[in-house]
DNA sequence: CATGAATGAGGTTTCATTCAT
DNA sequence: GATGAATGAAACCTCATTCAT
């Protein structure tokens, strides 16, 4: 509570800079409508700024659109480098990890939307960006441990491919986000609700960590 | 049905009317670049129609777009309807399911481009879409079925939600096709190689049968 | 007289083509205000054709700009084509010579603006263009006869370089309109005057022949 | 008088003031663009210096534009106080006037292609210029002395227009300068070449010495 | 004397859509 | 059923100029 309200006035006192201002602004635009459907002029509105700052700043839509994408893939990154799976039993490392992405991305709508839109472009404003590239995450290091330590135990079986089981995390916990819309229309389950955002998180769990289960004799 | 079936032998006998040359070419276009990022001129073009003959027949190009998806829905199900779950024992129509929608998912990139676009749009064309009400799949019934006959063996854990089942196993088969590009950017994984490809299809398997194993005592 | 009127009702019959309206209109714009100096607004007033015509048929500016400047060229060459030096005697030859060059450039303004302004953008429009390197003018090859013949008569010197020679028409006869406007500010002469434009074309031919005599001994 | 030499020696001493900077810097970006071209912020990056300052010393674009031009003419001037015609004989003075104007634009591309812009623009910014209106040059008495002289001598024709035969020495030594890129797309010739470049100064001398030549009889 | 941030007017270009035949 | 020319609204972007310090 102090903290928050601390922000609050470090807001009003330091307030965001134009440019931060234009990022965020064009982070909800492009949220919202994607890289073609986003208007620069509605960037301006959003932001407070003059349109003509956001080419001062960031030279023209599509490169403000990579600034975006590389803001999002930072986040991401500090988010995960809060977890200290190293510091749980192997069980409920993987529990953790399950949790904290579903949540992140339940949480961070805006960049599963942008990510969305971004494999529509073919990733091709990430393709060169130095930005993400350095991000390349040590959490695949992590994981890596973590699957080694279970496997040890007995509990995961032998040689898990890191990347590819942090695709299935990310796979069970991205798409009833990314896809809400349609998987309401077209089967009636709103993964907005509290019920059925619960409900795919555990089967989120339970597919994540079924994924390593040594195979059956 | 007849009309269903009269159609497709239309589609036989006819395949290049106007129409529906319109209709591919604004598959592959909308596919491409989305909603906002596809032109009209494009799909003209792609076509071999005239521009005019667009608005003649699909009224503009939101309405275009909406047939476009009506009509990967509607093949979507025709898939789905060749699927007989029932005819195997639950491991096998268990792993059969994750197969079938792995790989349609694999051999129709437009589609999922289509959805994952369409979801940007908040599923707004898909609302009022009585083509698309009418599908209303009956796969969760087989599903179900399926289920069903599992927990009765004892190989599946009780109260299995087909709707969620299916939820996970959509994640797992989705979600590595629609990411495709972000995650050979971010995670240097290519889904489009064979052994990639192959790699993440076992995962899916394990991760959806996985899901379904009763909790451990 | 007959003629005249003959073309006012075959405009009034086949009025120009829009296209056709565009490029005259580019060209007063052009020849006006140069390139940068131009409004595309302007050329879509002064033609009367929707703005967007202009790119339908010219694809932007900088390609109008290059169509017009194959025009003038196009013009140029066909002026030049009507003339016959070969059926002249050496000295009507160059006298001719000059006279038409310089009453094209008197009558061409809007030629000789574009001209200028091309060159301050170091000819890159015309670099590339396929159109004008077809003119590549035989000219020259008109220009070596008449000399060669000159200068077996005794009148001219030998081994006249035939493109420096034309170098030096075009000087004495395109400098005098091309720097109008300074030279009336800077020395008071009028080369839009009869009086100052009958002199300056003396003075051109004089110079012209005069460049061709041989040295004295 | 005292002024103007007080400001040369103020450029000797301080010859990076801002303001000398700015000038400098506005006569490449002008020379390179033209006025419409040329960019007020590539003015300040040439220069080094803020782009307030620009407006606090010249007011705005057109009078920074004009301000170039006052000095391009002063230069002119300067360059042609050393000819001194008088102290040669007739033809010796007419070469030399020829070759020093020669040089002198061939030295000073950017003063021709100033000129050049400026006679798009109809001379708009010399019309009330003060300084330029001060220059209205002396040459033409030297150049009146120079023909008199030869005159008397029977060399050259009686009653040379002094203003006309200088547009001619000036139009063989200007437009092969300031047509060079054309000339080169068009002709093939490169002014720019050494080659060419000696061949271009003899027809010039020929062309001027021979406009002056006494009617054969 | 000097500066970096900001601005509004206006430029080029694009696009879905309609008109006339 | 089919076409090519035309259009207006609105998008992205640029530029000379000023503000606040």
């Amino acid at each position: 509570m102090a903290d928050s309200e601390t922000d609050v006035q470090d807001l009003a006192r330091r307030p965001q800079s134009t440019k931060e201002k234009i990022l965020r602004a064009a982070r909800e635009e492009f949220a919202r409508s994607g890289l073609e459907g986003g208007r620069v002029d509605g960037i301006a509105n959003r932001s407070g700024a003059n349109k003509r700052m956001i080419y001062h700043y960031f030279g023209n839509k599509d490169d403000l659109y990579k600034a975006v994408l590389e803001n999002v893939y930072a986040e991401l990154r500090a988010h995960e480098a809060r977890l200290n799976l190293e510091q749980h039993s192997p069980l409920d490392a993987i529990n953790l990890l399950v949790e904290h992405t579903f949540w992140y991305f339940h949480n961070n709508v805006e960049a599963v939307r942008l990510l969305n839109d971004e494999n529509l472009h073919n990733a091709r404003h990430m393709e060169n960006s130095k930005s993400i590239a350095r991000l390349r995450m040590n959490l695949l290091d992590t994981i890596s441990d973590t699957l080694d330590r279970g496997a040890a135990a007995g509990l995961f079986r032998q040689d898990v491919n890191p990347a590819h089981f942090y695709i299935t995390v990310a796979s069970v916990c991205y798409f009833p986000i990314s896809n809400r819309a349609t998987l309401k229309a077209f089967l009636g389950v709103d993964t907005n609700s509290r019920k059925d955002m619960l409900l795919t998180l555990d089967y989120a769990k339970r597919a994540a960590l079924g994924s390593l289960l040594p195979d059956a004799i």
